[in-house]
DNA sequence: AAATATAATGAGAATCGTTATCATATTAGC
DNA sequence: GCTAATATGATAACGATTCTCATTATATTT
């Protein structure tokens, strides 16, 4: 084999570059089998997380326990409201400078890292006031 | 009522002050149980979801789904290793000096944050290259 | 305090994302 | 091409979480 991924692994990849967003197995499989009709879901998920080990794709969970999946090279990060879980993106991330200087220190081989705000978006917040004072 | 709280959701918040540490859901229940044989796992799942969004309790998910609950004022963050799943804590939060100046910034009211770390732990890193020479 | 309305609870079924199983197909090394 | 190792597909199994609904506890009204 001559660079270590899989057939499957690397249509992940390219299809994960061209996405720019997350995206869940379960949406990947849909678009996977747009191409390839024959691909099963245990395929993606078994590549997903071989290629999460290897360190080239990165991964976080929604409150509703579904995990996003992007190439680690993506260092965008979210707001997410508690109570709808909707999630805003940041355009920029805080933890940036810190970041060649804190991997050194630990004894990982970090491959990505993830940061997420959570509390209450505009929205649900009034709705809460509303509920305290009908 | 006078807190607002139910009888649960106040045992929960009593025994997550004594813990200190971060607990499942269903582990959480098995604690309740040994005071309280007629709790239902819902109660638990239930109570710790209104706290949530009360902006009094947080959590955060680990590699295979399970969520960690504690009381949102633990400013606790995490390095994991994709391979093993292991955690463990960082003794600082890298983002601390930046918060309040965050917040402010933000529509949401924000009740607390998740930042973590992903890589390799020394001992699964070890195992990978073993693994490539064998 | 009794009556009524409202919210919380318990037990278990249902859901849903994910993982394991195992037979088959593909690929790599010889 | 042949054999061994690895990847794959279909489906069952799993596990954490959520839903349902009948029951119970709590709050409100009278």
């Amino acid at each position: 084999m001559k660079t270590g991924l899989t057939k499957y692994q690397k249509k992940i990849i390219t299809l994960l570059e061209k996405l720019d967003t997350q995206i869940s197995a379960q949406s990947l499989y849909i678009k996977l089998r747009s191409s390839n009709p024959h691909v099963g879901l245990a395929t993606v998920y078994r590549s997903l997380e071989t290629l999460k080990k290897s360190g080239l794709v990165q991964s976080r969970t929604k409150l509703n326990g579904e995990s996003l999946y992007s190439l680690v090279d993506r260092d965008r990060h979210y707001v997410t409201c508690v109570d709808c879980g909707d999630s805003i993106p940041l355009d920029f991330c805080p933890i940036k400078e810190l970041e060649d200087r804190l991997y050194q220190s630990l004894p990982f081989k970090i491959f990505y890292h993830t940061l997420e705000f959570y509390g209450l978006c505009p929205l649900c917040s009034q709705e809460r006031e509303k509920d305290k004072h009908p």
